[in-house]
DNA sequence: GTGAAAGCGCTAACAG
DNA sequence: CTGTTAGCGCTTTCAC
């Protein structure tokens, strides 16, 4: 690679100092207009850009904000990455996006690669496998650090930080009692995330909202699992077995599996049974039927969550660490009735 | 943020110079066993990390990369993200990932941005908006400037660089043999793309494959639209006015919506009318009936053009430019016959 | 084996 | 108004 330009070789080239160019670069005051000009002037001939390393070397601040992400696969990451990409670019920030791929390793890795002054601030969903282990230190050990950093959707109540969740047990709630008020009586609910704190608070909604309407939990009902293929199992066994009225299905596997199944199990969708996800809204309006779901406003989310982060940047006083909780809203499609 | 250590803190702490602690932490064979040993033992225990900006100023390799990504609403882009993402990872390489947005503006805002010495490579893929415009000169000055770029999908001829693609235009001719070769003769070409290069190329391959076997072209059996509202329109008319046997659709939104329209016409699918589309596969899937597709191999793209790139950075002859050329498959699901 | 010193590109305090 | 100087955190050459 070609060696950038510098100030010094712009000094040498206009047989001035390195402090006038680089004040006239800035638009100081102190420097008289046709100096600046004449500055200004040769450094945009020469494609002049100030370097990065030098800049920040002083400054100590990168205007780039790290962001984790546990997976791709699932397009609620790749929407709440396209929500903070919005309010970073608007504010001047970029996006080092990291992935963790669900592991606690990389997730360790990625971490301690952050925290070496690249990046201003952190944002971070934490990894199943961080999860599951219930292992959150070396998160706790960047903020200790004094790195700020912001937690969405999956977050550990361990960690004193910010943090950005959805309601995700008054969602299901919701969705429950939106089928029970159409009329429906067996409600099914099915999950691929029961190792995710997200998961479990769903599962809690389900059961509450059969509580609220003093309608008794069924074991058989429930189809939990932690792994896409141990799910498959189950479901087709699920269906063979029972005959249900209703859906949930918290995660966006499990909801298209809901529709595939319910429609080679020749139901009629809405009349014999309603299905309501947690799923991608532009693909649930490609199905046929369209999927209800339960929209997570996962831009909505990003932005909120950099609009966080970026806040916490730019002012100085320590605040209290906030907790903003999105709500969901249900999208009736052609898996519900009117 | 708190103050990182700094090589400085634990040289003062160990009292010794800094430079025994650097080449220490470099694992010098100047210093002695015993205080590489001591002062190894220190850094970690102060959980010291080498500041990022420091490290660069001096090397100038940052181990970062850019990639510019046109628009994260397309699931093909994702997935070549994920393959790039894989690979950077492997190497050591990290990303910083902008979206332009399909606009030729923001591309040159992040083009500017990236060349300031904060990544050794740039990987880019070009807004719609610079397609149409035939603007490509700011992406030839980064070239020029010295920064290795690796362009992928949609290249520009106008630039001397390496490029990944895919094999447009045969994989249409492909596409549509295939369905000739299953007694269709009535064969539609839907397209939202047509302002791109791939989607031109596309179009060629349909037409080709129509020559190849004597059919004469129908410019009615052609839906070509530059946006998704003007599709809209003119697809719901096509199928009024129109009886077709087999439909090709060069991209994810007319997959889908062929894939819909032919349902709700009544057709039945594959016995009336075949349909191959070109589409996310795991949503494909998830389709009722599951579409068929030709498979673009984003994930493995993504991973040819990390390597590209990487080997490109670490190698220090001047390489020939390369252009390499990924086959694509076509994925039998249920909208095609066996 | 260890340390002093220069320098990477930039900013900023201070002198002139 | 302009220039000198020091210093950000690190590596590296060269003395000691």
């Amino acid at each position: 690679m070609k060696a950038q330009f510098t100030l010094k070789q712009i000094a040498k080239a206009l047989d001035v100092s390195v402090a006038t160019v680089s004040k006239s670069l800035n638009n100081s005051p102190e420097i008289s207009g046709s100096t600046r000009i004449r500055v200004q002037e040769y450094a945009k001939s020469i494609n002049y850009k100030p370097n990065f390393f030098g800049l920040n070397l002083k400054t100590k601040s990168t205007k780039t904000i790290g962001l984790i992400i546990p997976s791709v696969k699932n397009s609620f990451f790749v929407k709440v990455f396209s929500g903070i990409e919005k309010i970073a670019d608007e504010k001047g920030y970029s996006i080092i996006t990291c992935i963790s791929n669900e592991s606690l390793t990389k997730e360790k890795q990625i971490l301690h690669m952050l925290s070496n002054g690249i990046v201003d601030g952190i944002i971070l969903s934490i990894s199943a496998e961080a999860q599951k282990q219930n292992e959150f230190n070396h998160i706790s050990d960047v903020v200790e650090q004094g790195i700020p950093l912001v937690m969405y959707d999956r977050v550990a109540n361990e960690v004193a930080c910010d943090k950005v969740i959805v309601d995700d047990m008054e969602s299901v709630i919701f969705a429950v009692q939106n089928l029970i008020d159409a009329g429906r009586k067996e409600i099914a609910l099915f999950s691929t995330i029961n190792n995710l704190s997200v998961g479990k608070l769903r599962l809690k909604g389900y059961i509450e909202a059969l509580n609220n309407n003093g309608i008794i939990f069924k074991e058989e009902l429930v189809v939990l699992n932690d792994s896409k293929t141990e799910f498959d199992l189950n479901i087709e066994k699920f269906f063979k077995t029972n005959k249900v009225d209703g859906i949930v299905a918290i995660d966006e596997y499990s909801s298209f599996k809901a529709l595939k199944l319910s429609l080679k199990k020749g139901y009629n969708i809405p009349l014999d049974i309603e299905i309501i996800g947690f799923a991608d809204g532009i693909w649930s309006n490609r199905m046929n039927p369209s999927l209800s779901t339960m929209s997570q406003h996962g831009e909505e989310m990003g932005q909120v969550v950099a609009q966080l982060l970026i806040e916490k940047l730019e002012s100085k006083e320590e605040k209290l660490f906030k907790t903003i909780v999105i709500n969901t809203e249900l999208r009736k499609r052609e898996t519900t009735k009117k």
